[in-house]
DNA sequence: TCTGGGGTCCTAGGACCC
DNA sequence: TCTGGGGTCCTAGGACCC
């Protein structure tokens, strides 16, 4: 059996446990530069706000309803999660950490005689000790036990725990399951679905093998097999280090000066770099990118890059910042005003399994890498940019996050000074 | 006025090899 | 007139996930 934890409406949730006055009012968390609805409370999915509408389209509705607000707080969302996490491998023999709001349990082997009991269980230790309510469904492939996490939240009799094993159990479910909620099965399928008939789950698992095959491909013969009982889909509980890796943000107002791209460019291959180092990883190549306002159809529309290159592959700060910033200064072109900005990581090395050229400055790196050891030391306790490369300016993002929360548990402001 | 930011896997087709 | 039969690697694009 497998089971999949999953933190209903994560977001808000993790907003409430430390604004409980919000509890049974509708609540939204925004994407980043407060864009669209990424999280719903139930009261505001009930209002009709979609899962990415716009906060401009739905401004009615929030206020009609005085529904509540956040920008996304994402070191609380994450720190939130870690404790979950936490719960969960204290319940199981092994966990894979699928999104910020989901892991999958792999109860193979484990001695537990009522699995029902079991779910309902892990819900209500998670509730009790990290505050967020949880959706526990267990399932003899992970398809299902994601079906049966869903009948969670639908059927709150069920308190949080679900276990499904029985065919004619599984059958019943599958019947009034809709096929595009099934997991794997995405939006732009829906119209051979509709050509084949499918309307359910149970549809689906119903086809012939072949059309499967000739329609959907590899991943969808996966997911018709799991829906039949037949698990496919590896249990991962060793994550593999990013073989890409992205920072990128939109800006609150469009950028027009060479010297603000430059260092929002710059602070986000600072953030790249600590990302890439945390899994000990090289990179070989960047790509520096800037764009301007796609949904303005009647301004000049500009997507440029550019790419460096590093022969000898990187993780060191002060390298990596530069570049960005050289990279910005040849893109940059005064015509346009730029919405968005990022960098990428495209050729991504492990640490250890790489041959540098055997001519390169080993001083010089290593005096480099004491640097970004101590960087990311200083960063990693105080918050990103409390040292920062000259180039970064404040070392702030020009986002909106206006109905950004307090970092309740990441904060570092109130702990004692720490001499340095 | 206002529209997110990340990832993965699979497949088809082209370039190239002998 | 007639013009083989395999391989591999890389890339772009599509589909999916949260």
């Amino acid at each position: 059996m497998f089971a999949l934890a999953d933190c209903n409406n994560f977001f808000v949730s993790c907003e409430r446990v430390f604004r409980p006055d919000l509890e049974g009012r509708p609540v939204i968390v925004l994407s980043n530069n407060d864009g669209c609805a990424v999280a719903r409370s139930n009261e505001a999915k009930a209002l009709g706000i979609k899962m990415g509408a716009p906060l401009f389209k739905i401004r009615d509705i929030v206020e009609r309803n005085q529904v509540t607000v956040f920008s996304g707080n994402y070191a609380l969302y994450g720190d939130m999660s870690r404790r979950v996490q936490e719960v969960l491998r204290s319940q199981a023999p092994s966990v894979e950490v699928y999104s910020i709001d989901e892991a999958f349990l792999d109860l193979r082997g484990a001695v537990i005689d009522d699995f029902d009991a079991y779910a309902k269980r892990v819900s209500a230790l998670c509730r009790k000790l990290t505050g967020i309510p949880v959706s526990v469904g267990i399932a003899p492939t992970k398809t299902l036990a994601k079906i049966a996490s869903k009948l969670c939240k639908q059927y709150p009799k069920l308190r949080g725990g679900c276990y499904m094993h029985r065919p004619q159990d599984i059958e019943k479910v599958l019947r009034k399951f809709p096929v595009d909620d099934v997991w794997g099965i995405g939006r732009r399928s829906m119209k051979k679905l509709a050509y084949l008939g499918v309307a359910t789950a149970w549809d689906y698992a119903q086809l012939r093998e072949y059309d499967v095959r000739k329609n959907f491909a590899l991943p969808g013969w996966r997911t018709w097999k799991e829906l039949r009982g037949v698990p496919c889909i590896e249990f991962e509980d060793y994550v593999e280090p990013r073989q890409h890796l992205c920072v990128s943000r939109s800006f609150a107002k469009e950028i027009d000066t060479v010297s603000d791209l430059c260092s929002q460019v710059a602070t986000f291959a600072d953030k790249a770099v600590t990302k890439l180092r945390a899994q000990g990883s090289l990179t070989l190549e960047m790509a520096v990118f800037a764009m301007t306002n796609r949904f303005h159809e009647d301004e000049p529309q500009n997507f440029s890059s550019q790419l460096v290159t590093f022969p000898d592959g990187t993780d060191d700060h002060r390298t990596v910042v530069i570049a960005a910033a050289e990279g910005t200064r040849r893109l940059f072109d005064p015509r346009f005003k730029y919405k968005k900005a990022g960098v990428l990581f495209t050729r991504i090395v492990q640490k250890d399994e790489f041959t540098p050229s055997l001519f390169r400055d080993v001083e010089a790196g290593e005096k480099d890498a004491r640097l970004s050891q101590v960087l990311d030391a200083i960063n990693g306790t105080f918050g990103n940019g409390t040292v920062r490369f000259g180039v970064q300016g404040d070392g702030t993002v020009l986002s909106s996050h206006e109905f950004r929360s307090p970092c309740y548990t990441t904060r570092w402001t109130e702990l004692p000074k720490v001499r340095i």
